[in-house]
DNA sequence: AGTAAGGCGGGCA
DNA sequence: GTGCCCGCCTTAC
C-alpha cells in the first residue's frame, strides 16, 4: 500500500461534519513528520470532490485543513471547499473553521 | 497578537 | 540516484 493510498483511505474515515488536519493525517499514517507529503498525496490523487464522487472515491479533502484552524491552499479553490464545508455543517469564516478544535476528528483508532 | 524563517518527508522530473 | 517541488508544521522574532 502506497503512502498516498493510506492517506486517502484515512481521509475517507473522517465522518461528515467533522474535519482533520494534515498533521493528524500524517500521524495516522505512522509518519508524523510527513505532513507535507500528506497534502501532496491528496493533490496527486486529484481530490476534486466532484471527480472523486464520479470515481466513487469520495475523498473529502476539503475536510482537511491546517493545524492552526486555517484552510489550506488546496487547488486554488479554497472558497469552493468552504462552501462544501458549510454544506456539511462546518462553518467557515475568513478562511478559518469555526469551532475547529471541537470539530477536529482525531484518528484515535 | 501576526509574520518570518527553518526543517522534515514523500512525490515526481 | 539526485534534486526540486509542495495543499505543512513548528519555533523564533
Amino acid at each position: 500500500m502506497d503512502f498516498a493510498q493510506v492517506v486517502l483511505n484515512t481521509v475517507r474515515k473522517v465522518p461528515k461534519g467533522k474535519i482533520t488536519t494534515y498533521k493528524l493525517l500524517a500521524k495516522a499514517c505512522n509518519k508524523p513528520k510527513a505532513s507535507r507529503s500528506v497534502g501532496r498525496a491528496l493533490n496527486k490523487n486529484k481530490c476534486s470532490f466532484f471527480e472523486n464522487i464520479a470515481k466513487n472515491k469520495m475523498i473529502p479533502c476539503h475536510r482537511v485543513i491546517y493545524s492552526n484552524g486555517r484552510i489550506g491552499g488546496f487547488s486554488k479553490g479554497v472558497e469552493k471547499k468552504i462552501v462544501l464545508l458549510e454544506k456539511e455543517g462546518v462553518l467557515v469564516q475568513n478562511g478559518r473553521v469555526l469551532e475547529f478544535s471541537e470539530r477536529l476528528y482525531e484518528f484515535k483508532d
